[in-house]
DNA sequence: CCAATGAACAAAACCGCTTTTGATATTAAT
DNA sequence: ATTAATATCAAAAGCGGTTTTGTTCATTGG
């Protein structure tokens, strides 16, 4: 079904039709009431990509982030997935998502996506502080918007949750529990929501009057894997000697849920119990955390709303609109259950 | 940079250097190099768009799923998207992942995705027996392949994990154990795996002289909550009156681990422990069962290996292969860990 | 020596749509 | 009544490639 069959079955020509259809001014009303009616009766739909080529809009959208392999437990991804969806698809367009490869493809590969045009924007997910797919997007003037800030100059537009306040809020309950070694199990510290977060945990230990030699914050992967290795350490090793007590620490922040069951884990195996002998708090508000024994104390944070704000705000950048106002900071809520407690004598 | 500029540069015309870059014979061999040279030198790459246009080939590929709101603790898609992306990039494929809503949106919204012809071929996830997205790919005409088999008569490729296999080894396992009352809180029945792996249930029923009257099987979601929720009514149920001994049941096998984890958080909840008055056993092998407590038995299934299974199938498929031969069945194994044991007395 | 073959390239058609420009018939204004 | 403006549509020119058809010239064969 072609415009020019359609055409042709009216006896007019392909741009009276094309015209119609597109709302011109300079169509008759009968006319356009003729093509509308043909086109309806013989379900007439303009091909994508001739579409495509003449306008230069694709009608779809890419939410692209990395795998990190071995982190599935993180469902960010689909939660996010699953918001954009939702809203693009009230405004006409498509989700997609792609996933670039872990490590030094990623550029190269985000690259010859951007050359194939099959979007007419984008969505990052997993900023870095200084992320270079988000000056690869600048470069190549596709409309963009990060999930998590970053450092760089230009403006863009973004929607983060408010990390920072998440661990000063969560370490400030620890604190007022009189916990006074408290641990950061950390991401990656070149990730926004790392760095972030870390900033929020410092501001915490000084308003707090917490010794920072006693609460080291450790970087690692967000998976329970590296989270159970990590709290291991932590729950072994002894305080600094010296002027200080020696003793463990705690209290484990933890920057994802997943990394909080891998914790859980390491305090069970070194026979204590989780929110007495040691409090652990993730972020994330997970189904995993919510079901693990016992119930995981952790951060909320909308995730699918945060999707559905990207897929807003990106619209709004593809009509047009400067990067400079297009923000949007969410907050964050502690949702307290029953792996923190107050400071357990040891 | 369009062939235009380029063949202008060159002092030929497009057309030979259209030819002279895809590899027709009737170019000379010095136009050629100098061609490819010009091309190299100038960065030329045709436009996808255009391409497209005049090809019909889009080089990107659709992973299709929905996604069961509430259920992200499944890692499920996003493990597939990743061993399916890697295996695609390998033949200079994008695959792109698209979410469907959920329920009677569904089947309208993959129409208007495949209208939009963005890609050569589909993955479909999730399927169901009688999937009506198959019968629409097949109407449609485009090159796909399922995660998990269907029941149509005509035969499409597909990939699927040997779910009979599975349950029948995960049952069997509990019944040499000693347990009698095994129930399986099982995904929503017109699921093909849900059908395959009660399937495999009855049939261990049968083979290890278990009554199928005390061994109950029940359908839900397959995330967390709705895990707890059955669990908990499976657990406080008598059984039935009359010839049989009333009493629980004493073991639970799960579709799922997220399921397995509601179940486990049930079982405490009534005040039991997991791996001694009641087995649980669940199903994917994901860190969240990994690092629960105590670890989850669980039936492992390498998913990343299916979507790169996916992934050469459907190129074959795309390459005209007929779809009879291009299926492919995938062993599973039971993983034993802590939360199943021996029938204890009660 | 002339027709037939073949090599190498250019021109043109096409993919299916949008948008600009042009043409014709009406209507309004002077 | 004549000209200018307006309404309505068709023709044509893109968008940026690929593929078919034509053309030119050098070889080759009879």
């Amino acid at each position: 079904m072609s415009i020019a069959a359609l055409a042709n079955s009216l006896g007019i020509s392909t741009s009276t039709v094309s015209r119609a259809l597109n709302g011109y001014s300079d169509v008759s009303a009968r006319t356009r009431a003729r093509v509308e009616a043909a086109a309806k009766a013989m379900h007439y739909q303009p091909h994508p990509v001739a579409h495509r080529l003449a306008t230069g809009r694709t009608g779809a959208i890419a939410l692209v982030s990395p795998v990190h392999s071995g982190s599935f437990l993180d469902t960010t991804f689909a939660a996010l997935l699953s918001g954009t969806s939702e809203a693009l698809r009230a405004h006409g367009y498509f989700a997609l998502s792609v996933v670039l490869p872990d490590g030094e493809d990623e550029l190269p590969e985000l690259r010859r996506f951007l050359a194939g045009r099959l979007v007419d924007g984008v969505i990052l997910a997993r900023t870095r502080t200084n992320d270079p797919r988000v000056a690869l997007l600048q470069q190549q003037g596709v409309p963009f918007i990060t999930h998590g800030r970053t450092q760089h100059n230009a403006p863009h537009a973004w929607v983060d949750t408010d990390n920072e306040q998440a661990l000063f809020l969560a370490t400030q309950r620890l604190a007022d529990l009189g916990h006074r070694r408290i641990a950061f199990i950390n991401g990656q510290p070149d990730m926004t929501f790392a760095a972030l977060r870390a900033q929020g945990f410092r501001r915490a230990l000084l308003e707090c009057g917490l010794d920072a030699a006693l609460c080291p914050v450790r970087h690692g992967e967000v998976n329970a894997g590296s989270g159970e290795r990590i709290a291991s350490e932590l729950l072994h090793a002894a305080g600094p000697a010296g002027r200080h007590v020696p003793g463990r620490v705690t209290a484990l922040l933890c920057a994802t849920d997943a990394i909080a069951l891998g914790a859980m884990y390491a305090v069970r195996s070194a026979c204590m119990v989780v929110g007495r002998d040691v409090s652990v708090i993730g972020y994330g508000n997970t189904d995993a955390g919510l079901y693990a024994d016992p119930p995981l104390t952790t951060i909320d944070h909308a995730v699918v709303d945060n999707g559905r704000h990207l897929a807003d705000l990106l619209i709004r950048r593809m009509n047009g609109e400067p990067p400079k106002g297009l923000t949007r900071l969410e907050p964050v809520h502690l949702i307290a259950r029953h792996s923190h407690g107050p400071l357990h004598i040891i």
